[in-house]
RNA sequence: GCGGAAGUAGCUCAGUUGGUAGAGCAUCAGCCUUCCAAGCUGAGGGUCGCGAGUUCGAACCUCGUCUUCCGCUCCA
């Protein structure tokens, strides 16, 4: 099977079992928003708790916060949303087609460089054995105008954007002649600018004083109480505030399930430090959280670190966690050192002195953050997909299993009665009365006992007990586990106490 | 956003030259009682993605629209 039909029949997996539904289906859908079912809920639960008490209870100098998802309109001005998540579009009025302006002009600039590249290849032909490259490009007139046209869109190009003057850019795609690819018309609109966030109004008055923002991302809503939280918890630099909540960006092309949604959750952990200590942070956390993602136990070899060549405005290193999806290494998990930058624009825009008094040093700064910023649903993708496993058995048979850690499985237990009559469904059901309280626990009498030992593979239910004749004497039960299908006969009075031992985070956080 | 493909029961899919829908699995009830799915009997479930149009008549033809998938593009 290609890894394409793998993901496809994933999806189908994670629809038929309750764990992912898309949002609306019976309106036909909502684009790239999706829902969480009855055992997804649960898995995502059991991730957020992992992160949570990785980094807020492990960590005695990292608190946790909820903030809320509107916010002050001014914290996007103050952290550059407003116009970095801002793309400059035109249409064509014949075609009736929309372009990122920018991008237009982009590819005008790439034609006129492979214009360049033909010329060279027309020179090599022309010269053979005595072409040199290097004097062509500086001599040859067309390279030379090719080149200086180029060189000036760019400029131009980069100018109006940087001060955000639509109509230059507008005015740059007409002097360059830049024709529709689909009409081939001239006819443009204005350029206008499309915004990554969603927008809404608050109050019942409309008026655009009023426009508020769903968060881009939830960093800011840690940003703007960072003073609130240090003087209230007391917190002495290094420490970390962690959140975990949704954020909402207005994507164009959204695809690949829940890789990337239009609405979504991240956990973030940002952490303030000394300035001049950021970096030695930042490797701080590269490390700790790699450790994290591979203490969950899919493999260490689907994580690989990318470092960004280019870095954002706010940012002086930043990293990816990739994970190797069905579809390729894709970003899990972000790193960034930010700089005092956020904090700085914070003061900046509120007029609000944000600083820490070092006792120390006896100093007030700016701190610098180190930021970790992973995405829920990504977490919940790359462990949904590394678990499921079409797998053949010896008999011939085949069977679906989600091989999911045993500590995140969203049922840590199913309990079946071996026959639905003898007093079995009653003591079963009395055993499992008992344990419901500390796991997640499944009843299921209907059919044999094999098909009901599938079902429970299918949703990556780690143990399955048997109550038999046999219990009625002894109180003994078999319990069965998901990966190696193997059965053992233990006391029914000890299966609650086996089972904590495998799925309790003591052992997982036994490898951080 | 562009190009291509698809959408019929919870799932996988049939459905002839247009004549108002079927199967297997799943679900539910009952029987059977068996440690690795697919035993027996019965039942429920679909205005064929949605909306127009053509036609006496549309799951099927035409147009629009929504959604999904693939490639490009975009995004980080």
């Amino acid at each position: 099977m290609t890894q394409e039909d793998l993901f496809k029949s994933l999806i189908a997996h994670a629809k038929e079992y309750g764990f992912i539904f898309q949002s609306s289906e019976v309106y036909d859908g909502l684009s790239a928003v999706y829902d969480y079912g009855q055992l997804g809920v649960e898995l995502k639960n059991n991730i957020k708790k992992y992160w949570w008490d990785a980094m807020v209870r492990l960590n005695e100098n990292i608190v946790g916060i909820d903030s809320a998802i509107f916010m002050h309109p001014k914290i996007w001005e103050a952290s550059g949303h407003t116009t970095a998540f801002n793309d400059p579009l035109i249409d064509n009025k014949d075609s009736k087609k929309r372009y990122r302006a920018d991008v237009l002009l982009e590819d005008y600039i790439t034609k006129i460089e492979e214009k360049i590249e033909k010329e060279i290849v027309k020179g090599r032909k022309k010269f053979g054995h005595k072409f040199d490259e290097a004097q062509f490009r500086e001599t040859n007139p067309n390279v030379l105008r090719s080149k200086k046209k180029a060189a000036e869109v760019t400029s131009r190009m980069n100018e109006a954007l940087g001060s955000n003057d639509l109509t230059a850019v507008r005015q740059l795609i007409i002097d360059c002649d830049i024709a529709c690819p689909v009409s081939g018309s001239r006819n443009w609109t204005e350029v206008r600018q499309f915004n990554l966030m969603f927008s809404t109004k608050m109050g019942s008055v409309s008026d655009d004083t009023n426009l508020i923002y769903l968060r881009p991302e939830t960093a800011q809503g840690i940003f703007v109480n960072f003073l609130n939280v240090q003087k209230t918890a007391r917190m002495k630099i290094p420490f970390g505030i962690a959140q975990i909540g949704k954020a909402f960006r207005n994507e164009i092309v959204a695809r690949q399930f829940i890789f990337r949604m239009r609405e979504f959750e991240q956990m973030e952990m940002q952490f303030f430090v000394r300035p001049g200590e950021e970096l030695k942070w930042f490797e701080h956390w590269k490390e700790v959280r790699l450790k994290w993602h591979n203490a969950i136990g899919l493999g260490e070899d689907k994580y690989r670190f990318h470092d960004h060549e280019k870095l954002a405005h706010y940012a002086n290193a930043a990293t990816d966690i990739e994970f190797d999806f069905p579809f390729g290494f894709k970003e899990l998990e972000g790193i960034h050192s930010r700089t005092d930058f956020d904090l700085a624009q914070h003061q900046k825009f509120s007029g609000k002195k944000i600083q820490y008094f070092d006792p120390e040093t006896n100093e007030s700064y700016v701190p610098y953050v180190v930021e970790t910023s992973i995405g829920l649903d990504r977490t919940f993708l790359a462990i949904y997909a590394s678990s499921y496993c079409q797998e053949k058995l010896e008999s011939g048979e085949e069977r679906v299993v989600l091989r999911l850690p045993a500590f995140l499985a969203p049922v840590k237990l199913a309990v079946l009665p071996l026959v639905k009559k003898d007093g079995l469904p009653e003591i079963a059901k009395k055993i499992m009365d008992n344990i419901k309280i500390d796991f997640n626990c499944q009843y299921d009498e209907k059919d044999s006992i094999g098909k009901r030992y599938r079902r429970q593979d299918a949703i990556g239910t780690p143990f399955c007990i048997t109550i038999d004749h046999q219990t009625i004497e002894d109180n003994s039960v078999t319990i069965r586990y998901r990966d190696t299908m193997e059965q053992e006969r233990v006391s029914a009075s000890e299966v609650r106490d086996i089972i904590e031992k495998k799925v309790s985070l003591r052992t997982v956080f036994a490898k951080l």
